[in-house]
Order: structure tokens, then C-alpha cells, then sequence
DNA sequence: CTGTTAGCGCATTCAA
DNA sequence: TTGAATGCGCTAACAG
């Protein structure tokens, strides 16, 4: 029934040599042979179609080529593109990508990095919530652990993330000069996710030196009734001036904008409509939509090349942390264009 | 500096029994075993924090705990949510799921292949072109082997989808009945892709059984010009009789939508909508979108079911292909509602 | 109930 | 330029 698999032996017997000689074909190790025996090994290897089993050379070299990812959830945009982006690079390479969801349950991410330890992961690259920040200080010791999206202090890990704060301002600043009054900030519960609490001090920061009122709301998402409370408060406002609404991410603004648009939307006049994150729809809302382009594929690149490096260099612990900041993009656009018809810009800072 | 691992030896030693008893007892296999004994172990494994080196463990028991998942792309939602179902389902079992992307390229695909093939992989799970299936049909020699999404003849492997000519079917039925005199079919260059096809022959069975002249529009994703001379030729039609839309995918929809909506809609009285898949962003369409709704995740279950089932059982190559269809859901919604007012539906068949 | 031992497939000394 | 022998960490006979 099942094929016996063909092993470093049979290569060897077929081919006349001995397993050692394959062994260093195998490891691209042609100095040290003839042209004759390279030349024959890789003619017994096509025929025999061999394949080096990894997981024996993986137990010998102590590393199994397989990088493990471990995201909050598949479905955002942001996990998905960082694990394309990862696996781009690294799968040419002979790296494999394993792909761990945690739906942010500490309990969920604490079994993940329990079961990657056994599994000789060759590095690991983690969006946390920083419940485990101790297990992964000790898997720092072994192998590389990247941290991605989110700030934490490991003593001896890289963490990979965009200036969330300074982006957040510049939206806020951009809707501001653009003639906005005030400016609505949607977001979930701030919590201890530096990415969340950056985002908000961004948008209240701005509005401080704009001398504006700042309107944060919170939301919960899911939560239909949470989204419609927020609307009928700008409702409020809206009479009077011209107000834009900014959602602190994409996933928000996907729940708030159907509210939205049964009310005062398609009128970036009256309401500006803005967004953290580059959803992948965007190209549904109309007119088009303002919106922070992170750089989720120039960080996993980046990261896939630090590895990359660190493994041919052979993987030390860092002494320190490493904080590697790739900055966003403010993309301006229709849905916060207020135009005045005077030509001029309100900037009234 | 990289601290040294620790293995079953030491735990062995630490316990004062042999490597045996401690392998028993990571093996659950309890019953030869004192209580004391296992007690003694489970301390020891806790203090020493040991972890089974799952790569020894493959080596010898010829299995890696790791399953491929082997899809076009990542930015498909479909694949997302297979892979999802799939790591859900097997990651609790101990499973890991290495994720592959091919970009539906015959070269990427044989790559990867080719690669899974040293990496002792468990089994594979693959959206695949068609492109290499005897090289597929070797690997089900030793590995299980299931095909998703798309129908292929391979002799012994599982091939997992829904009736996507059903679906389309009933999709086409439904609008029509609804009373749209017109359905324009929005594809991709129809081709051996069994998914494809199949909802093309599915709206043209049904156009035939209504008695009305196919309108099948060819586009090319990426290009707006083919996006919008759909439209246009709508456009041309839309004054007589109230058309609707119908899209092969959530994708084509995705890009015709912004053309559509600077023409005619909202407005399902003259044109309704409709798009094969439920596109995640659903909610930003409104009035609200008639879709089909692919049961991802429940495919993805039922994999990872027949899966664990052929680990337990020991993995045999089945004597003959098995086709598990599973079938979707139509969603009638608000954007293909022709409210005739006088109460009636003009079911013309 | 427990231990000894022989590989799994490969990479790597050390010799030749 | 090549090979024999050892061991990576674990499991599974086979003994006791």
C-alpha cells in the first residue's frame, strides 16, 4: 500500500557512493566530489524522485525550517496580508510558514506557544496581546521571537509596528485643515494594546493643538446599538458645522458605516467619513476613502529578512530590544474633501 | 547562551526510570505504570518544563503532526475561511496547518509541492488548478490527499465542494422569477476550472428553462475598462425591463460594483444585484446583497473530521475517488426585490 | 510494572 | 575525493 519512502541509503547504494557523499551533495557540497560522482548522484535522484526527509535533517541540525505566525485572527485584513507577506519571502527560501490563530485568548495563545515548543519552530513571529510575555522571553533564549503590530518590552526580542500615534495625528490634523470642526473618534475600549491607546492619544493630541473639543466614542463591535448611538450624536451636531468621522480601524468602520450611509452619506460637505487602516473594500465606499495605509507587506518583508539573516548568521539573543518602525501613509481622498469654494483652506491652527 | 534542550533522557534520569516509562507516559499509555511513577514524571516533566521534540517524534513514527493547506491566495476569502475551519478544527488535536499560496501558478504549485514532499506532511489540502495531479496522485499514495473547491478526477483521493451548478442555478431561477427580464452573467474567462463552469452552465440552464436570451458578460479582474463596458451594455437594456446582475464571484462583484453604483443604483427595481459567494463585506452594500452563500467552514469541518478519522484509523489509499458535496445557501435579499406592487410574482416559467 | 536496545534518516567528525 | 561510524531524541519490540 504505501510506498516505502526512499531514503539517503538507496540514493547511495544506486549511485555507488556512500551515504556521506550524497549527504554533502544534498548540503551543496560539490568541492569535495567529482564532477562523475555529482553528476551521477543527481541522475539516481531524479530517478528515484528522493527527497530528504526534513524532519530527520531537522533533528540533526536542530532546526525544522518552519516558522511559526501567530495572529489574533485570520479574518483581519492585517494577519492575513502580514502571513502573505512572510510567506512570499520565506517559502523561496525552504522556509515553511505555520499559521496560529488566537483569537486574542491568552489561554489559546499560551497552548500555541506551549505546542510550538516541541515543534522546533526556527523562529517566531507574534501579533500578542502580551498576556505571555514571559514564556516568550524564555523561547527569546532558543529562537527568534518578533513581535509584530503591537509595543511590548522584551528584553531581547525585535518588535515590528508602525507609529500609530503619529499617524493618527496626521489623519486628525489632515480632517482639522481640511475644515472639519470637530471630528468624531470611533474606537473600541481603549485597553492596554498599544496600538488602540496610540491611535486615540494621536487623534486627542491633534485636537488639543487645534484647540477642538475632542469626541471620542467608544463602541463595541458587533454591537448594532453601540454604532447607531454614535451616528445619532453627530446627528446632533450636525446642523451647525461640518463634522468627520473617523473610526480607529477598518473593522469599525465596516460596522459603523451602514449607519452612516442611511443618514447624511454620500456628503463629505456635511460629513467627513475617514478610517485607520486601508480596508480591502475600499473600493465599495463612494466617494472614495480617506484612510492610513499601513505598511503591512513592507513589515513582513522586513521581518522575513531579519530571520532570513539571523539564520545564516546563526540566531544569538539579542542584549537589548530592537523597536524597528516602518511608517504609514495618510491617503487623502474624496470622502473628507471639503471643499469651500473659495479656494481656500480653513487651516485654523 | 541558547540553552541547552532539554530531552526525554534527562527527564528519564531526574525520574529515575528508563526513557521507556517516560515515553509511555507521554504516550498516555498509562495503564503499565504505577501511579507513583506517573506522578513522579508528571513533576518532573513540570519542573524541567521538557517538551517532547515532536521532530524525533516524526522521524520515528514517520508522520510530522503538520498538515498543508495549499491555496490560490490568501486574499481570497474562501481560502481564509478553510484555512481557519481547518486550524480550528485540527490545532486542538495537535495539529499544526502549514499554509501554502500558489497565486493559481502550475510552477508555484509543483514547487510546493515538491517541498511538502521532504517535509513528512500528515496530508494535504488543496485548491487546486489541475495542474499537477499526478504528481498529486502520488503523494495520496502515501498521504491523504483532498481536493477543495474545484472537481477533479483523481482516482483515489477525496474531493470536498458544493454544487456550485445547483447554486448557480437556483441563484439564476430566483431571479428570474423575481421578475428581472434580463440576467446579465458577469464572469471570468470561463475555463477548465470546474467552479467556473459550473456556474456558468447553471445560469444557462436556468435562462433556458425561463426561455430567455443568456447576456454572459466576459471580464478580467484588475481591468475597469471590462467592469464598465458591462455596464455600458446594461445601460443600453435597462430602459424596457427591469435587469439584474448576477456576478460569478464575490471578487467580480467587488470591482463592478463602483461602476454600477455611478449608474443605476441603488435602485433594485431597475437593476437588481447578485453575486455568487458571501462576500465579507456585505454589510457595506445597501440595500442589503442577494448572494450564495458557500459553506466554508462547514467544508472545512468535514475535512478535518475525515482527517483525524484517517489518522486514528492509519491512512490507506482508498480504492476509488470520493466526491463530498455540500451544499449552499441561497440568500434572497433586498437588492434583487422587485416589488411589483400589485402583490404578485411573475413567475413566467 | 519496568528497562535494554535497536533503529527512524540524516549530518558530521575522523580517517583514508 | 571518498567512506565508516556515531548520535540527534524518540518509540517500540523484546525482555524481565
Amino acid at each position: 500500500m504505501t510506498a516505502k519512502r526512499i531514503t539517503i541509503q538507496d540514493v547511495a547504494r544506486e549511485a555507488n557512493v556512500s551515504v556521506t557523499t550524497i549527504s554533502r551533495f544534498l548540503n551543496a557540497r560539490y568541492e569535495a566530489m567529482s564532477q562523475e560522482t555529482k553528476k551521477r548522484i543527481e541522475q539516481v535522484i531524479e530517478e528515484l524522485d528522493y527527497h530528504p526527509n526534513a524532519l530527520a535533517q531537522g533533528l540533526k541540525g536542530n532546526r525544522s525550517r518552519m516558522i511559526a505566525v501567530i495572529v489574533v485572527k485570520l479574518s483581519y485584513p492585517f494577519c492575513v496580508s502580514l502571513i502573505r507577506s512572510l510567506s512570499n519571502a520565506l517559502t523561496p527560501e525552504g522556509y515553511n510558514v505555520i499559521v496560529c490563530e488566537t483569537e486574542g485568548d491568552p489561554k489559546r495563545e499560551a497552548h500555541v506557544l506551549k505546542t510550538l515548543l516541541g515543534q522546533q519552530i526556527d523562529a517566531i513571529v507574534i501579533q500578542t496581546n502580551g498576556d505571555n510575555l514571559t514564556e516568550l522571553e524564555t523561547i527569546s533564549k532558543s529562537v527568534p521571537v518578533i513581535l509584530v503590530d503591537r509595543k511590548f518590552k522584551l528584553p531581547h526580542a525585535t518588535n515590528v509596528l508602525t507609529d500609530n500615534y503619529e499617524a493618527s495625528m496626521k489623519m486628525t490634523n489632515h480632517l482639522y485643515a481640511e475644515g472639519y470642526q470637530n471630528v468624531f473618534y470611533v474606537t473600541e475600549t481603549p485597553n492596554a494594546i498599544s496600538t488602540r491607546s496610540e491611535r486615540l492619544q494621536g487623534y486627542l493630541d491633534s485636537s488639543s493643538r487645534y484647540h477642538r473639543t475632542p469626541h471620542v466614542e467608544i463602541v463595541k463591535r458587533g454591537d448594532d446599538v453601540s454604532m447607531q448611538s454614535v451616528v445619532e450624536r453627530i446627528k446632533e451636531n450636525i446642523s451647525k458645522r461640518p463634522i468627520a468621522l473617523y473610526t480607529a480601524n477598518a473593522l469599525i468602520f465596516h460596522e459603523i458605516y451602514p449607519h452612516v450611509q442611511q443618514i447624511d452619506w454620500p456628503s463629505p460637505e456635511k460629513l467627513g467619513l475617514a478610517t485607520f487602516d486601508e480596508p480591502d473594500w475600499i473600493k465599495l465606499i463612494s466617494p472614495s476613502l480617506t484612510c492610513v495605509r499601513q505598511p503591512v507587506p513592507e513589515m513582513g518583508a522586513w521581518v522575513a529578512n531579519l530571520l532570513l539573516q539571523q539564520f545564516k548568521d546563526g540566531y544569538e539573543q539579542p542584549d537589548e530590544a530592537h523597536l524597528k518602525i516602518i511608517p504609514s501613509e495618510l491617503i487623502k481622498s474624496e470622502s473628507t474633501r471639503l471643499d469651500r469654494g473659495d479656494g481656500t483652506v480653513s487651516d485654523t491652527l
